[in-house]
DNA sequence: GCTTTACGCTGTACCGGTTAAGTACGGGCG
DNA sequence: CGCCCGTACTTAACCGGTACAGCGTAAAGC
């Protein structure tokens, strides 16, 4: 490998014949400086193809114009995850990349991963961490921003934290319930949920906004618990069918669980949306394809990831402005399935 | 933002009572240290709660222990991408981490951030870059190995490459081949294809290997091009039954255009398997669940970002085992469909 | 005409590590 | 006993930028 030797600001000051710190003026666009000597530098700089070293540069200011976002390695891999967070980089990275920074990327889950992040982000290797975890209750993001580090979550942190962080998330209690009173609008009265693992932010507050809406119009609730997996749906539609025959509508709390109830529904002999209503949460990609096209609640991922991302450059820029939360809203999608 | 001051090298080598050049031995490992001095060393990092400045080091040691990987931006972003690249992604992350490198995520595709790349790869922020593009046309691989930069592509470049690049691919051609074949073998004889666009390896390697499976049955071709999405692959599907209502097999050259054409199939009132065999390629988790469940090509993706990060490793470690390429295999999955 | 002020550039001290060269010291050997 | 040598540490010179103090020059002020 032949590492061609990389021109530094020395090489470029000595053929331009100024000093060092007039070059490093004219490459950082300082207004102070006499046109001729700025077009002697550029041209420099264009001649040798001069391209500053971020190293020399973060070590002085203390800044590395680099982001991380941190992705819960979950051991168990979900299917949704692979539609989840390739939508949350995807915001991030726009945002990110707008403002030339640049985007680490790591996983975490693992305790020895843990300390893996907390040390890199101490090692001053990037200016602040995004989390896009889904389980609320890591103490990482916290231990973060205590040590002054700028941190931002996707999604409600779920212990009320003595550190507070920045976080955005969408509304998923306002969502999930007008879903529901839509299901109730056309008439619908044995509405069943299948809701998602309570111990996370996202399975609680679904659930949540289905009992507001139910209490509203004063009717029994009737609760399964999935785990945001497919299977989970199948078989929670399964136990929801055998307790009540006769139900005529359920609100799944994820699209993938909302898949295996359609499924259930199907093996089951009902008609969607006929005998059964189903509308969903997420609007995957799929749930436009899945025969009836699936009703559900979207939720916005890729602004979520721009919306943290733009937090996290508010942070770093230690901007006083910066909400300390953003939810954003959901908005139902009607297809055929309800 | 309090940023609490982050001890040096300095601070540490004050509280052990020693110099900082003993304090970066200690910290680096070397085993000319003597065992008394260590411990203390040891103690005041603890004690501190020091954590190498990343900077300072790569300033020096002209490593940032950091490697980019470059995804294609596509503008018109096709579903499938969602699917593949969490998958290079993951591979990718697995085997940096386990090396305790960095990854840096990059988007890339508008000429505009091609540049912002190839400085960044100058900038020495990186010590490889690993393209993750399915276009193998792209100049820029090229251009960085030319400056010496480490550089690994997925996907064999389709120019033959003036400077050749290292890549991992997979066997299409064979893969195809023998799903091909096993359409064959199950006595179909009016086996069509619809193909992907002819302007990517993967859509031209795909299509010689059903021409070669064909070809050596002696049978007649019969091909329709689409663009890797589902709707390309009704469209398609709707092409070869207008030109052919005989034929019995399709091989489609990715699972998101198979399930179009399963769609277009079904609209056609044709059955699959029955009346007409599908296979795709990709393998897709979409793929166990659709009706019929698709028999296709899967392609070990995780893997092949697991040996792309490996390669690259290789080449930072200026390695001279480092195979210019590798084919990892594919393998043809049965379901019902074929 | 001489001082004051502003401007624009240079010199240089850092930033926080690594590492080659230098030094102190104890032990083996002639 | 003196010499040499290896070991284990310290000293100091970088790495490539940034930013601040300082200084020369020219325009403005009196």
């Amino acid at each position: 490998m032949v590492t061609r030797e990389r021109p530094t600001l020395e090489a470029v000051a000595r053929r331009a014949g100024v000093s060092r710190a007039t070059v490093s003026r004219v490459v950082n666009g300082s207004t102070t400086v006499a046109v001729a000597i700025r077009d002697a530098v550029n041209q420099a700089v264009e001649e040798l193809g001069y391209v500053p070293n971020q190293a020399a540069r973060s070590l002085v200011t203390q800044r590395t114009e680099s982001i991380a976002l941190i992705l819960p390695e979950t051991a168990s891999r979900v299917f949704s995850d692979d539609m989840f967070f390739p939508a949350i980089i995807r915001g991030v990275s726009m945002e990110l990349e707008a403002a030339d920074k640049q985007l680490v990327l790591m996983m975490a889950g693992s305790s020895a991963s843990h300390d893996r992040v907390e040390r890199y982000a101490m090692a001053g290797h990037v200016d602040g961490v995004m989390f896009a975890s889904m389980h609320g209750a890591d103490p990482l993001p916290g231990a973060l921003a205590r040590l002054g580090i700028p941190v931002v979550c996707s999604g409600r942190p779920m212990t009320p934290a003595e550190f507070p962080v920045p976080y955005v998330d969408v509304d998923h209690i306002g969502g999930v319930a007008s879903a529901v009173r839509h299901l109730l609008a056309a008439g619908r009265r044995r509405v069943a949920t299948i809701a998602g693992p309570q111990d996370m932010v996202a399975g609680i507050d679904r659930l949540t906004g289905y009992r507001t809406a139910l209490d509203e119009a004063g009717l029994a609730e009737h609760v399964a618990v999935g785990d945001f997996t497919r299977e989970s749906g199948l078989q929670a539609m399964r136990r929801l069918l055998a307790d009540d025959p006769e139900l005529d509508a359920v609100f799944v709390a994820s699209d993938m669980m909302a898949h295996g109830a359609l499924q259930a529904l199907k093996d089951a002999g009902r008609r969607v949306p006929e005998d059964v209503s189903v509308i969903g949460f997420d609007d995957f990609e799929i749930s436009r394809l899945s025969d009836p096209p699936l009703t559900t609640v979207r939720q916005p991922i890729v602004d979520m990831g721009r919306t943290m991302a733009r937090q996290m450059l508010g942070l770093v820029d230690e901007r006083t402005d910066v909400p300390p939360a953003v939810v954003l809203p959901t908005e139902l999608v009607v297809r055929a399935s309800a």
